[in-house]
DNA sequence: TATACTGTTAATATAAATATACACAGTAGA
DNA sequence: TCTACTGTGTATATTTATATTAACAGTATA
């Protein structure tokens, strides 16, 4: 049986944001993106509380929830791991959640009368926004 | 004085989406579309609370959830009026509503490893998608 | 001024979201 | 088998979001 690794994911309880979706949208942004491979044992829901300093309750309802979108295989008295999913299901899995926003954010502007194209430059804005922030946050991270 | 005129909206508490908010997005639209002119005098909280068959503090919270976004005034013992927002502002907060859900979307495709290639086709297929019910919809509603 | 409209405020009810503790049950290995 | 680990289920606390009532205060006008 594989060592459970320590998983690089950074919490705050004094975000807006609730602790299990934080925990969630890095930990599912860490499967998808493949930096956890499949088959990887996760550590026990009573470590990585340990570790985030939340409630084993917390940890669990985010393993429940990413089970149930297919990428977590949980087994009791076991443990619970990267489940098995294909490339083509991992892409699929991975775009849901992505075109569920887009999709809202859409709607939205559809209601305030935007045009197809208002749309398409305000896209492209906050791409293009958030692409240099990002590239920014990474180089600060050297420092 | 301007006799209020009857807001076309619809509203339902079955819906999970709560009542005030359908309330919002839907008068939002119509003020920043201008199809509610600047100055138009709007149906009083309780009128309007009878039309929509909900409570007076509902409509309250609209009024002035509205009012902070500075697109409605509102006068004690007057009544309440679609704000005189220049064309420049009403662009601005039109969009303001929009930018912030897109940029919601794009930061959850980033979390998930997606290109800028990838968002922007998958935006492109959530607007084409989008557009086309609607224009579906429009036509539904002359039947 | 009287009255009949406006919006306002405070106190409250209800439901949903978030987080928790603790007792329970399955699994693996000494 | 015993022990020490896994996850599971129940019952509950806490907070936030949503919605409500009823008494209050400003405004316009007959």
């Amino acid at each position: 049986m594989d060592k459970p690794l320590k998983i690089p994911i950074q919490v705050s309880a004094d975000r807006a944001e609730p602790m299990y979706h934080q925990i969630e949208v890095q930990l599912r942004g860490l499967i998808l993106s493949g930096q956890l491979a499949e088959g990887t044992l996760l550590p026990s829901i009573r470590e990585f509380a340990s570790d985030l300093s939340c409630s084993v309750i917390t940890i669990r309802r985010v393993y429940q929830d990413l089970e149930n979108e297919g990428i977590l295989r949980t087994r009791q008295g076991t443990g619970t791991f990267v489940a098995q999913v294909g490339e083509v299901r991992r892409e699929r899995y991975r775009k849901e959640a992505v075109v569920e926003a887009l999709r809202a954010a859409v709607r939205t502007g559809l209601d305030v009368q935007c045009t197809p194209e208002e749309l398409r430059n305000l896209f492209e804005e906050a791409l293009e926004q958030l692409l240099a922030e990002e590239s920014g946050a990474k180089g600060e991270e050297q420092t």
